[in-house]
RNA sequence: AGCGGGGUGGAGCAGUAGUAGCUCGCCAGGCUCAUAACCUGGAGGUCGCGGGUGCAAGUCCCGCCCCCGCAACCA
């Protein structure tokens, strides 16, 4: 087998909210797949980061009293803090849209972008709403008024913006689109074709400075700011330290050829997303005459009770808050089986609890204290296993982004070893003949060696603390405590 | 209106055309190594409705019914 190089990226969530459930699914899902392969013996670059530009934020920073960068830190530690709350993978790239790196990286592809003559000024006329300070389109309009806002009346106004010739490139995105495994699930294209099919219309991407200076400066116009999303989407290869020789990789290794240019390039994003991530930022790319990306995986949204998460409902999820109460490996494991990888997935209390108790409790937990309590107490030494290749089965799962899948399999395998403990009478056999009942305890805690291997990618503290009992020969801590 | 998703045993879900499956609950039995756990068997389904294509349809095609999302916080 040899070795690829692999870039995964998710989306950077804007740093307007506390950290959200749904974001914490991207993040697992990018996170299993980035250590499925580091185990395939492939070089992995796994990145993701925080989106802090844009009048949302700034308006929000000086509503709370603060100053937006002060307020941006804040936010970006809490989420930088998930590395550990989730237990991702060590080698994670963290990016923020407001490193000095990252800016004249968008400062770069602005220019590259010119170049090819796809940035041009164009004054923009349209009802703008004084209490948003924002444009608002006429199909937004109640009764003729900004709907959060109806007191107020909309103003004509006109601005001259900055705009991205996006509507040159719709046969080049067409094309793009039509590649095998750009868009994943396969069906999702269908609706990103449709978008190019509607027409693509240029998009504005700088804002006026005066009314919005939290962003980074148009190059060579100190009147104007990039548009969020502009600047935001640079942010998958601005962390691989383009458009500069990379100062984090290893000696003599450019991280932006080795993994943008010569890897294999994976999103995950949104479903709501394929616009930004498969039109967009497909067409920034062309226009920069850089590659695009390879493969952008959307995942559907995570729903509570069978409704989208409101505060005003009281239904929201907070992740941090199962961690707290459970454990990352348990909120990993809910979200890799229990949640669609790609529709939308209900997430309860009552089903997370009953998934915890059914499949970690009575399932991996007690298979693993029943199998190590034999063994410590009639194996002399801990059993060493050959080291194997994945079942193909469970491999195939992966490689789809079907967590769910392979989550099955695995707890298949769970299953039929308690049946076999169960069939085979270990204890018993023991009794009867302590060499056949030592070999055949050997044997269970070698499968239950490959079970934990498995669990690699999907609970990694659980899949170390079993290899780390099966070569020791130790019964470990209770993996997962009985809750209730 | 339009767009997207969904309707599968009591509940929640998976299902990539070829004997309808998983978790929970229920009934009966087994085991005692293990976290009052584990194993076996059983009851319970006209896979929303009606057509069509196929040797074969939960799965593909057409029509219809019902539910959810598409203003904001929010992925």
């Amino acid at each position: 087998m040899h070795s690829k190089n692999v870039y995964i990226t998710t989306t950077l969530p804007y740093v307007n909210a506390e950290p959200h459930v749904g974001f914490a699914l991207e993040l697992v899902q990018a996170d299993m797949y980035a250590r499925y392969r580091t185990l395939q013996g492939d070089d992995v670059f796994f990145n993701t980061g925080t989106d802090e530009h844009g009048l949302k934020i700034y308006r929000k920073a000086l509503e709370e009293g603060k100053d937006p960068q002060a307020y941006v830190d804040e936010y970006a530690a809490k989420f930088r803090a998930l590395k550990d709350t989730l237990g991702l993978y060590p080698g994670l790239h963290f990016i923020r849209t407001t490193d000095p790196r990252h800016t004249a990286a968008a400062q770069e592809i602005w220019r590259r972008c010119r170049g090819s003559g796809d940035i041009y000024k164009k004054k923009y006329k349209g009802l703008y709403c004084v209490g948003d300070e924002a444009f608002i389109k006429e199909s937004e309009l109640v009764d003729g008024k900004c709907p959060n806002h109806p007191s107020m009346e909309p103003i004509e106004i006109e601005e001259e913006n900055y705009f991205f010739r996006l509507s040159a490139y719709g046969d080049r995105v067409r094309e793009y689109l039509s590649r095998d495994s750009a868009v994943i699930p396969e069906w999702r294209r269908a609706e990103a074709l449709a978008f190019v099919e509607r027409g693509l219309e240029d998009f504005s991407i700088s804002r006026v400075k005066e009314k919005m200076p939290w962003g980074v400066p148009v190059p060579d116009d100190d009147t104007q700011t990039m548009y969020v999303w502009f600047d935001a989407l640079t942010n998958y290869i601005s962390t691989l330290g383009w458009p500069f020789d990379s100062a984090q990789g290893k000696p003599g290794q450019n991280l932006f050829d080795t993994f943008w240019v010569d890897g294999e390039t994976l999103q995950l994003a949104g479903k709501d997303q394929v616009r930004f991530q498969s039109i967009m930022w497909q067409a920034m790319l062309m226009s920069a005459g850089l590659p695009t990306t390879k493969r952008v995986v959307y995942h559907g949204f995570v729903t509570s009770g069978g409704k989208k998460m409101s505060k005003s409902l009281g239904n929201v999820i907070d992740p941090l808050a199962i961690v707290g109460a459970y454990s990352a490996d348990a909120l990993r494991y809910f979200l890799a089986r229990h949640i669609h990888p790609f529709e939308d997935g209900d997430f309860t209390m009552e089903r997370f609890h009953e998934a915890y108790t059914a499949n970690l409790v009575n399932g991996i937990g007690n298979l693993t204290a029943r199998i190590m309590a034999l063994a410590a107490a009639h194996l002399s030494e801990g059993v060493q296993p050959e080291p194997a290749d994945f079942p193909p089965e469970y491999g195939a799962a992966l490689d789809s982004f079907e967590f769910n899948r392979a989550a099955d399999y695995v707890w298949g395998r769970v299953q039929a070893l308690d049946q076999k403990i169960t069939e085979t009478e270990p204890f018993k056999l023991v009794k009867a003949d302590v060499e056949k009942g030592r070999a055949l305890i050997a044997e269970l805690a070698v499968e239950l060696y490959a079970i934990g291997r498995m669990l690699n990618p999907l609970m990694p503290g659980t899949s170390a603390k079993i290899e780390e009992a099966v070569l020791s020969n130790k019964k470990p801590e209770t993996l997962f405590p009985r809750k209730e």
